[in-house]
DNA sequence: AATGAATGAGGATTCATTCAT
DNA sequence: CATGAATGAATCCTCATTCAT
C-alpha cells in the first residue's frame, strides 16, 4: 500500500515535471533527460515509471485534461444560475495569462499531433465531452430559467461554446500579449452570451 | 546562401512536396529526405533550393497562408451583399473535408511551434490580420445594409469571426469524421450570423 | 552538457585514442567515428564524454602539450649542470624517431590550425611559455656556471631555442627518413650549443 | 596560343584567388565555391581548369613555394657579400607581418598535410632544397671571406638556417602580435649570425 | 529502487563532383 | 568555354532505450 502511494506520488512528480518541461521549452525540445532533470532524477527513473516516453505524454495529456475540467466543473458547481455558471466557467478558463498560457502551448502541442495519434485523439475527445457536458448543462438550465433561446439545441450549440473558447485563446496567445487576455476574455463572454440569448 | 534566382517553379514544386509530406506524415516525422522524396528530387536538392530545414517550413506556411488568404478574399469579392460575403467566406473557408484536414493537420503543427518560433508566430499574425480584414469589412458593409448590430466594434468583433471557424475546424479536425464536416459548417454559420444581427 | 563526473579513466583512454588516430590518419581524415572505432566503443560514448568534437581535440591538445611538457620538465630536473640539463632536454625532445613522427604530425595538425581556432592557440601559447622557462632556467644556471655567454639575455634567448628544436624537428619529419632523425638531433643541438655558447 | 596564354592566366587568377581564400579562411573552410567565389567566377570553371581540388591546391603550393623562392633568390643575388646576402635573405624572408602571416598560415596549412600528402611533401621538399641551396651558398662565399666559421658544413648548417627561419616565423605567428616581427626578425638574425660565426 | 554508462539508429547539413544546356 | 542544377556520400550530433551495477 505504502509503496503504491509513493509510486503514483512520484508518477505525478513527474508528470509534473514533463508539464512543466514541456510549457518552457516545447514538445519538440523535451527530452527524457529533461524531464528527469526537470524533475531532479536520473534518467533511469523516468524509464522505471514510464513504459516510453510516449507513455509519458499520453499520461500527462490525461492528467492535465482531466484536472483543467475537474477545476471548471467545481467553479461551476459553486454557482446556481446559469449565466453565474456560464460567467464562472469562464472566469475558470481564463485564469490568467500565464496559467493559459502555459496549458495551452502545452495542449495545442498534444492537439497538433492528436491527428496522428490515436491515444492523444481519444484523450483530447474525452475532454471535449466533459466540456461540451458543462456547458450543455449552463444551457439547459439557462433555458429552464427562460435566459437563453429556447429554440437552441443544447448538445448542437455546447460544443461551438467550446470552439469559441479554444478559438480565443489561441487568438490571444499567438498575441503574445498579456495584456489583451482581459480583452480575449471579454470578446469570448461577449460572443458566447449573444449566442446563447 | 542564396546565391543565384533560383527558379521559383522549382521552388514551388518542393513547398508543394512539403505541404503533402507535412499533411501524410506530420511535422515531426518529415525530413529533409522526405520532402525530397516526396518532390522526386534528391536530398541535396532542398539545400540547395532553401537554407535549411526552417526556411523551408517558414517559405511554406507563408505561401500556405498567403494562398488561403487569397482564396477566402477572391471569393468574397464576388458577392456584393454583407450576406452574401460571409456566406462565401464561410463556403471558401469549409471547402471540404479533405481539404480541409490537409490543412488544418498542417496548420496546427505550426500553430502549435508558432508560440516559440518567432519566424511563424509572425506570418500567422499577418493571416490573423488578413482575415480580420476579411470580417471586418463584411461587418461595415453589413452594417451599412442594416442587416447587422449597428452597435458591434468590427475590429473587436472581426478576430472573433476567426476564433470561431478555426476553433470549430479545430473541433472537427479532431472528430476524425467527415460526415461531421457539414454539421460544423452549420454550427459556424449559424455561430456567427447569430453572433453579428 | 557534462551531468556528471564522468570517469576520468575513460577520457583518458578516448583521448590516447584520438591521439593514435590522429597520428595514424590526420586531422582531416578523423571522424567521431573514427575515433569511437580506435577507442573501442560506439560512437555515442565520445559524445557522452564530450560536449563535441572540437572539445576533443581541444582537450587532446592540453593533455598531449602538458605530458610532453612534463616529460622535459623531468628529465632536465635529473640534471644538475646547465650542459647536462640542455642534453637531457634535448634528448627528451629527441626520443624517437616513432614518438617524434606521432607527436609532431599531430602538433602540426593543431598548429596549423592554431591560427584560427583561439582554443587551439591559447594552449599552444602555454606550451611555448612552459618550454621556454625549461631553457631560460638552463640558461641563467649556465651563466652562473660562467658556460653559457653572460651578454645573452635568457628571456629572449629562450624562444629562439624551441624555434630551433621545432624548426628542426618538422624538417625531419618532411624528410621521411627516420635516420635523419640522429642527424638533425645532432644539428640542433649543435645549433644550440653555439646560440649559447 | 593565344588561348593556352588566356588558359595560363586563368590558373594563376584561380591560384590566386585559392590564395586569398586558403589564407583568410583556412584550408579545411575552404570549398571550391569559396575559390570560384574569391576569382570572381563559376564553380564549374574551376573544374575546368583543374582536374580536382586537390589539384588546385597542389598547383598552389608549387607556385607559391615557387614564387617564394624566386624572391628570396633575387633579394640574395642583388648583394655582393656573404653578409649582405644574409641580410638580404633574411629580409626577404621577413618581408612585413601582413605578407608572413598570410603566407605562413597557408604554408602550415600544407605543412601539416604534407606528412600524408606525397605530392605537397614532394613539393615542399624541393622547397627546402632551394631554400638550403641559398644559403650554403652564402655561407661558402663567407668561408671564403673569412667572415664565416671555416669549419662548419655548409650542407650540415644550411638546412639549420631554414629550421631557424621557419621555427622564428612559426613562432611569431602564433603570438599574434604584429609587433614581435621585429624582435623575432632580430632574434632570428642574431641567431644565424652566432651559429656561423 | 535508482543510477548513469553505453548503444546505435536517424536526421540535418556540407560539399566535391558530374553533366545537361 | 562557362554555368549552375543535381547528386549522394560522408559527418556531426541527438536521443530513446537498454542494462549492468
Amino acid at each position: 500500500m505504502v509503496r503504491y502511494k509513493k509510486s503514483e506520488e512520484k508518477r505525478k512528480l513527474l508528470l509534473h515535471a514533463s508539464f512543466q518541461a514541456l510549457s518552457e521549452l516545447g514538445y519538440d525540445a523535451v527530452t527524457l533527460q529533461t524531464i528527469a532533470d526537470y524533475a531532479k532524477v536520473s534518467k533511469g527513473v523516468v524509464h522505471y515509471y514510464f513504459e516510453n516516453k510516449e507513455a509519458v505524454l499520453v499520461d500527462l495529456l490525461d492528467w492535465l485534461t482531466a484536472k483543467i475540467y475537474d477545476k471548471e466543473a467545481a467553479a461551476v458547481g459553486l454557482q446556481s444560475t446559469a449565466r453565474g455558471k456560464m460567467e464562472a466557467y469562464i472566469d475558470s478558463v481564463f485564469v490568467s495569462p500565464e496559467k493559459n498560457r502555459d496549458f495551452y502551448r502545452v495542449y495545442l502541442d498534444f492537439l497538433a499531433r492528436a491527428s496522428r495519434i490515436p491515444a492523444y485523439r481519444e484523450i483530447n475527445s474525452r475532454f471535449y465531452a466533459n466540456c461540451a457536458s458543462i456547458s450543455r448543462e449552463i444551457m439547459e438550465l439557462g433555458q429552464r430559467e427562460g435566459v437563453y433561446d429556447p429554440g437552441l439545441s443544447p448538445a448542437d450549440t455546447a460544443p461551438v461554446i467550446r470552439s469559441i473558447i479554444d478559438g480565443c485563446l489561441i487568438q490571444w496567445l499567438m498575441s503574445e500579449n498579456d495584456e489583451l487576455h482581459g480583452v480575449y476574455k471579454g470578446r469570448c463572454r461577449e460572443a458566447i452570451e449573444r449566442l446563447l440569448s
